[in-house]
DNA sequence: ATGTTAGGTCTTGTATACAGTGTCCGAACT
DNA sequence: AGTTCGGACACTGTATACAAGACCTAACAT
């Protein structure tokens, strides 16, 4: 009996119908508003309602619908507004994951840091952007797990998924300064410094919210208003 | 049409049921590390399972529970050190709630923190204990609204929930102290002072770490673990 | 013309039934 | 005596069925 049996061994069909249900919402397949009808979920995935409901529910908790008792769910909407408030947490959750990071650093997390960083720089030279925005997720996800903070780590996985969602449902993007500023805190982590760690990483998701705010101002000019 | 329609208007078996598995942990009626069956408990509530299997799923987004796919769901571990790991990110949340409730102070949220406020006095006077606990959270998730941040309150909520469940399970008490710091903090946000109202929020967290630190050396001593 | 009410339809909420998988225990074999 | 194999049992995963409520429409009355 090894201990590789850490969950992901067996996969239901109900992991994979939330999986394929938050990808969907993420890639804008279901717009913000939409009435998410079990039924036609059940059907459209081949499921019966059961593992539909139940993914609806986790959904919910994680921020992407809204549900209703007796009426339904609903893809939850997004308001510019709403999207901007995100930064807010995020740089105070990200900054201490940081710096977490850099106090309990190890070999095993920085490896694993360096080699997220090692595969988008692969995807960035590829051209595959969508790897590109799910490695980006990746990486500060593992800065998450590097904190070694259980709790903090079952916060941010749904957070950083909705960070993502901000950022594609507002056509926002991030050049090749971010994967720099992932260095940059990459190095700040791995040689142990947690106020350069923190600052570094706040300093990161400041840049992002100024690149959501440029995207906002554009699409708002050109009258395609995010929600 | 009225605004009404909050959501709260109806309320369904599976909130019920959600509320009730979620109290019984809390209160440790279902211990740490207990199987949570799924015909058991349908029968003990007198519903079937798919309301509890729907209510298992949201308490295992908040992290009361952990489910493992094709054996069944547990009630989450909750070591010393997890507990601990904890009072790090409220310190990080909480201190952004205080800041911003501060900055986005009205009336009306200044009025909603004085009624908790009251509320718990009378309750500390009355010696009602639970309620105490209750209206403890439900100061903390005042600060959390008064924010006015969406993404940041759907977060705190089961944040604090666990808080005061990790409180609870150490046998951990605060005394008038935690009262008085609400107090302050109170007037912190009342005031506008952003900086004050951070650094007393961060305050009282780090105070309820010492309690919590306290109570779990108390428990180490007499060997009662916490786990 | 407008308000109201009754019926039908659509969708959710809940229960029950069935299938598949893992676990545990005992018996047979080494 | 220890080990391995097999089968019964228990529980989860999934599907189907039924109940109840909400919304929409249309006919009717005022």
């Amino acid at each position: 009996m090894s201990d590789v049996s850490l969950g992901a061994t067996h996969r239901t069909l109900r992991d994979e119908v939330t999986a394929e249900l938050r990808r969907r919402i993420m890639s804008g397949e279901f717009g913000q508003g939409e009435r998410l009808v079990e039924d036609r979920l059940a059907a459209l995935l081949g499921v019966s309602r059961n593992p539909v409901r139940e993914s609806i529910r986790v959904l919910a908790a994680e921020g992407f619908v809204q549900v209703v008792p007796r009426f339904g769910a609903t893809v939850a909407t997004l308001s510019a507004e709403e999207g901007d408030e995100l930064f807010d947490v995020r740089m105070a959750v990200e900054g201490l994951a940081a710096r977490l990071a850099a106090r309990k650093r190890t070999t095993a997390s920085a490896e694993r840091l360096r080699r997220v960083l090692e595969e988008a720089r692969q995807a960035v030279d590829e051209g595959r952007l969508d790897a590109v925005a799910d490695l980006n997720t990746a990486f500060h996800l593992a800065v998450g797990e590097a904190a070694g903070n259980s709790y903090l780590n079952l916060m941010m996985t749904p957070m950083l998924q909705r960070a993502q969602w901000v950022f594609s449902q507002t056509a926002a993007a991030r050049g090749p300064h971010s994967w720099s500023e992932h260095l940059s805190l990459y190095e700040a982590i791995a040689a142990g410094d947690e106020d350069e760690a923190q600052a570094r990483a706040v300093a990161h998701v400041a840049a992002a919210r100024r690149s959501f705010l440029t995207a906002v101002g554009r699409a708002n000019r050109t009258k395609h208003a995010i929600n």
